[in-house]
Formats: structure tokens, sequence, C-alpha cells
DNA sequence: AAAACGGGGGC
DNA sequence: GCCCCAGTTTT
């Protein structure tokens, strides 16, 4: 059983050489901030679409701010819970422009009080915008997290704060994306591969499932 | 603590 | 056809 620190390393150099870094090509702040509203709960492709047929429709903060409602949620239709999620873009809109000047805020505790920015929603906000070192704690990281045995959290809140402690700063810009790759890809929810895994002789998870057979 | 929100893809 | 999924708010 090797130790946290080397643990970590060994997990960040792994997912590093099976994945790249994606970045959006728009870091456009305000941008950012809608299209991860949009991805809540959402997968990719589902999320770009939405994101593209929204912006191409109603390119700026103004335009949503002052969109019907119907038109919205005919365009982000296919990110799902679309009538919340147009709800909540336009109204993020309409706060911005009246209270904000129209600048999205770079803070945690100003984020937050945005409707529908949870916690994950303003650290991918604060990485991919910003480029301010964060760890927006999905269902990927909180279960690859505990899995790897990084940590030991029933709660994703929980489970960012203890990640905070352990992980070098210069991991955590990385870290989500890299992790959202893996979990789609082999440290799935149901069924990981983990004879494709590099990591599984690290792992809690699959060395509980070994002791079991 | 649990419910509600949802279209799209895997099988 | 059935089941699951890159959260957040409301009950």
């Amino acid at each position: 059983m090797i130790k946290i620190p080397e643990r970590i390393e060994r997990i960040m150099e792994e997912l590093r050489g099976l994945y790249k870094l994606r970045v959006f090509e728009d870091k456009d702040p305000y941008r950012v901030l809608i299209r991860t509203i949009l991805s809540q709960r959402t997968r990719d492709e589902n999320t770009d679409q939405a994101t593209l047929k929204l912006f191409n429709k109603y390119p700026d903060m103004e335009d949503v701010a002052l969109a019907p409602q119907d038109k919205l949620e005919k365009l982000v239709k296919s990110a799902g819970f679309y009538r919340v999620k147009s709800k909540r873009i336009k109204e993020v809109s309409h706060i911005l422009m009246d209270d904000y000047n129209g600048v999205v805020p770079d803070t945690m505790e100003e984020l937050l009080k945005l409707p529908g920015v949870g916690r994950k929603t303003a650290n991918c906000v604060l990485v991919y915008a910003f480029e301010k070192p964060a760890i927006p704690v999905d269902t990927h990281v909180h279960r690859i997290s505990n899995r790897l045995g990084l940590v030991n959290s029933k709660e994703p809140d929980k489970t960012e704060l203890e990640l905070e402690k352990i992980i070098p700063k210069t991991y955590w810009i990385e870290l989500n994306d890299l992790m959202v790759q893996f979990g789609q890809d082999i440290c799935r929810p149901i069924g990981p591969k983990h004879e494709e895994c590099p990591l599984a002789e690290i792992c809690d998870y699959y060395q509980d499932i070994l002791n079991q057979k």
C-alpha cells in the first residue's frame, strides 16, 4: 500500500499519459458559465449541441437575458432538464447585467449566489474561464477519488475538501478533466474496465473485488 | 434526506 | 423498451 503523495503522483502521471487536457476554445467567462450550467448531469455531445444552438441564436448575455423563455427551452432541449436550465441561464444573464455590470465574478462566494450555480459549476468557471486553481467535483471525480483511496467520503462537497488538502496545487486545474475522461473510458460507474486500467494495482476498489473472489 | 428536473445513448 | 447519466434547488 503506497503512501498518498506517491499515489497521487502515480495517478496523475498515468492520467496525463492517457488523456490530453481539453480546454474550452472559448474561455469567455460568460460562455463558460452558461455552458457549464447546461452541462449539469449531461453528456458532452448533448451539451455541445445545446450550447452551439443557443449562442448561434443569442450570442451575448443581453440576448439571453431578453430572449423569450420558450425559444430558450427549444434551443437547449438536447441538454436535458431544459425547462429549469433555460430559466436559470436567462435569470443568471439578467442578474449579471443588473447587479454585476455584465461581468462574471471570479470568486466562489459571488458565483454561488447565482441561480443554478453550485460548487461544481463555480469551480469549473474558476478553472476553465479564469484559470484559477480549483477542483470541480462531479460524480466522476467523486467516484474515482473514492475508488482509488484518495478520500473516504459519501458527499462530493466532502470529497472536494479532502482533495484540496492532499492534491498539490499544480494538479488542480487538470484533475477534473482528466478524471472525467478516465471515468467515461475506463473507471466507469458500472462495469469499469479493470483489465485495461493502468491503476488497477494501486486501486482499493479493484483489490476489494479480487479479495471477494 | 429525498424528490424533481429530461433528452439521448447503451444495451 | 428499460436504465443510467459532467448537479442544483425545492420540499
